[in-house]
Parts: structure tokens; sequence; C-alpha cells
DNA sequence: CAATTATATAAGTGATTGATAATATAAGTG
DNA sequence: CACTTATATTATCAATCACTTATATAATTG
């Protein structure tokens, strides 16, 4: 894969998209597995249209990819043409806990 | 050094910093070598106390340093202890060229 | 097709942001 | 000390933001 060298506006607007806690914490689940919404829903447990329009802006930013899979919509991040945010992936917090906690009464 | 892992509110809160066209072009210019006030509003064609408000957010967030030189206030970048910016930083656009077109008229 | 579940969209709101203009502080110079 | 140069601070404003509430769309199930 051939990645082109990024602008400074470029990377200072995907920065953007990292720069909110709730879109961060969304790409260190993400970065776990994929996920549908209404898992995310849970374990940030904030209300579906915040964290729907938290996924509209990372898909525009073309952060994450969406695959609808039946009633469920599933979002998994979309990283691989930009190697500047490596290193931030690399050491978010890791979600493993919080993702385990959700298991058993999961939504999907 | 001890560089303490990062939560992701702490993470989101410097990638706030970078996220804005300004400052990341700011950090990039720090990153080739420290500079004052004015040779930054030279190179980035905007007026002096903008300059100084977004220096000012880059030094409350731990990003830069400053030094008084006599009159001349001088920034230095201060990411050492942030690992998780070493890609961003590596793959930040050379200002080397509009560095050096700079040197001529140079304010100090 | 009616009811339910999953998700998206729209409208409204208070808070934050980046920029500007005006003014203040601080250091250097004659 | 007056003047200049470098930088910071303050006030203001339009734009953007994250969130909430309400409603719409889409798929599933009985």
């Amino acid at each position: 894969m051939v990645v082109a060298e990024a602008s400074i506006v470029e990377m200072a607007e995907t920065l953007k998209l990292l720069s909110d806690k709730t879109r961060l914490t969304i790409i260190a689940l993400l970065k776990e597995r994929e996920m549908c919404v209404c898992d995310i829903v849970d374990i940030l447990e904030t209300t579906q249209p915040n964290i729907s329009q938290h996924l509209k802006k990372l898909k525009n930013g073309g952060i994450v990819n969406e695959t609808r899979r039946s009633q469920w919509i599933y979002y998994s991040l979309n990283v691989n043409d930009k190697p500047y945010l490596n290193d931030i992936l690399n050491r978010l917090p890791s979600m493993k806990e919080r993702i385990e906690a959700l298991k058993p009464n999961s939504c999907c």
C-alpha cells in the first residue's frame, strides 16, 4: 500500500477527531475488536444518539468503517493509511476489562 | 526517565493541542529548532497576539518550554515525556524551507 | 402488517474555540 | 527618562462543539 505524506491541515483535522475523550475511547475500544453501536453505548454509559454522532464524525474522517449485519451496524478501525497515528494507538490504555464486563448482557 | 502511562483523558487533552493547524505548524517549526515569537509570527503570517495565545496553550499543556534571553522569549519542544506523540512528530512535513526563507530579515 | 429493536437524523442549547483589536508589560537603547 | 521593540493580556465575537431530547428510518419477529 502506498501512503501519501499527510499535510499539516489533514493531520490537524484527523487529530481533532482523536481529541475528544468519548471518540478516543471509542477508538481504544475498536482497537480491541469491531463493535456494534449498542456495545459502545453500553460501555460508555451515554446516550445512543451521542455515540451515533461521534461515529459519524469518525466515519466521515475516514478513521472507521461501518458494516451492517442484519439489524446491527458494526464499526471497525480503518487507520492503515495514517501511520502517524501508530504510537497513539499503541499506547492507548487497554479496554479489555471494560469489554469483558459487557459480555453477559450483550445487546447484539 | 520514567514515563507514566497516559490516561485517555490526558491523551485527548494533549491531542487537542495538536489539532489546530496553527499550533501543529508551530510544533513542526519547533521540531527543527527553538524559535522566538517574532520568528513564528513572520513565518506563519498572522498576528503576534494570535501566536502568543497559541504558545500559551502549548506551554500550559506542557508541550513547549520557554526561555527569555534579553528581550526575546524562545520556545522549544518539550515532548520527551509523551512517547505517543513520536509518530506524529516524525511525520510532520519539514519546515526547513520556510525557516530558510526567513533568515535574511530575521527579527531576532 | 403491527410491534420491537437497532441506529440515524434533526433541532436546540450552553460551553468552548480561534481570531481580532486594543492595551499592558518588559527589556534595550540613546 | 523617553522611545522603541518584543511579548503578554484582556475583551469581544462569530463559529464550532458535545450533548440532549425528540423523531425518523431500517431490519426482525410474530
